[in-house]
DNA sequence: TTTTACCTAACGACCGGTCGGTAACCTCGG
DNA sequence: CCGAGGTTACCGACCGGTCGTTAGGTAAAA
């Protein structure tokens, strides 16, 4: 039941994803769904309402991939290799969804959007607290955690951005480009210790 | 003479930057200039004419400044460093005009569309062939040589949504950081020769 | 006299959102 | 097993407002 509200909200991604938040209007969204706008808040108090549930439920299915991704494996450098691959992986599997979450802030009134940024702070400590560990430890070199993060965040995020399913790379060599990028430039030319 | 040209095209910038280019209608922009919104027509034919008119601008001004800067640097490593260390202070410095043109590509029709990605593509062209020679040469690792200008650019573009003239570090300091971030990933792992 | 740089007023299109209505289905007392 | 009453999921029509754009006019400058 209630199959309708998945169809619209599909359709909004597909929608927002191609043309934009503010470029597409509730009856565009009704007419792919086959029904008459009015219909649309049946389901959604708003147009905006729709927007968020999209970033809300987005955020939160990436946190949730993220921690249980990290839940079993040890050692700083591979949490972070792992954490970095899995946010490749999630941008670039979720891609219209997570272009949306990262592009369509500005869609929503002052507490909806505080909500959204709180969650996307929550995840970007996930990686700020592993950068700070790593350093902490001497396994990356000591650099500014704040920025850093920025970095590798929007470095993968921005996937989202250029990625075509049928292109020339699978997601797991994207992925693993960026994964060796990022290791290469926490450590910063230090000289590895050879592996035993 | 044409002064008010300039004011309208500063007053759109402001607000295209605060709102995005959807959310800001012709008469706000004619407002913070203090004339009515029907004296814009007679500066520029449309409103896209003036998003239009702001993103070329920026992207011809933008490959000026990258051209000029790298005319006397020699060495693979050094015009990397240069050319991150200009993208860098180009974003930062016009804030607000490049995160215009990176982020309001959807307002433009096909042809203008086509036009300012054709610069872009251009700009980019430069990063690309840095690349590719730094590769050939043995100064960089072998890698996949869009992915990795894509990676670039977008990492230091990325900073011009964040970015906050009044924050903790200069436009110097976070050039420098990227600048040693890319080159350290472009490098590797790979074994410096000590210098002489 | 022509051109420049603005104005007032209006237009048609479209937008998000609301209203009253309704057919189909579900529930439950008798 | 029935049917009354409520609920679910939609529809068609409409509203107030805003938007980009245009037409026509005017006062000053060239």
């Amino acid at each position: 039941m209630a199959a309708m509200k998945n169809t619209i909200t599909q359709a909004a991604i597909d929608l927002f994803f191609k043309k934009g938040y503010y470029a597409t209007s509730i009856s565009e969204i009704a007419g792919a769904c086959g029904i008459q706008k009015a219909s649309i808040y049946y389901h959604f108090a708003s147009k905006e309402d729709l927007l968020f549930t999209i970033m809300h439920d987005t955020m939160a299915a990436l946190t949730a991939y993220l921690r249980r991704n990290l839940e079993r494996v040890s050692g700083i450098e591979k949490r972070m290799r792992r954490a970095v691959s899995c946010h490749v992986h999630f941008h670039l599997e979720h891609q219209k969804e997570t272009f949306i979450a990262s592009s369509e802030l500005r869609g929503l009134c002052r507490s909806n959007y505080l909500e959204i940024v709180a969650m996307r702070d929550q995840y970007e400590g996930i990686f700020q607290e592993l950068i700070a560990a790593g350093t902490r430890r001497g396994v990356f070199a000591p650099c500014d955690v704040k920025i850093l993060s920025y970095a590798i965040l929007t470095l993968c995020t921005a996937g989202a951005f250029w990625f075509k399913p049928e292109g020339r790379l699978t997601v797991d060599e994207i992925a693993t480009i960026y994964e060796n990028f990022i290791i290469s430039g926490l450590k910063q030319g230090r000289i590895e210790p050879l592996p035993a």
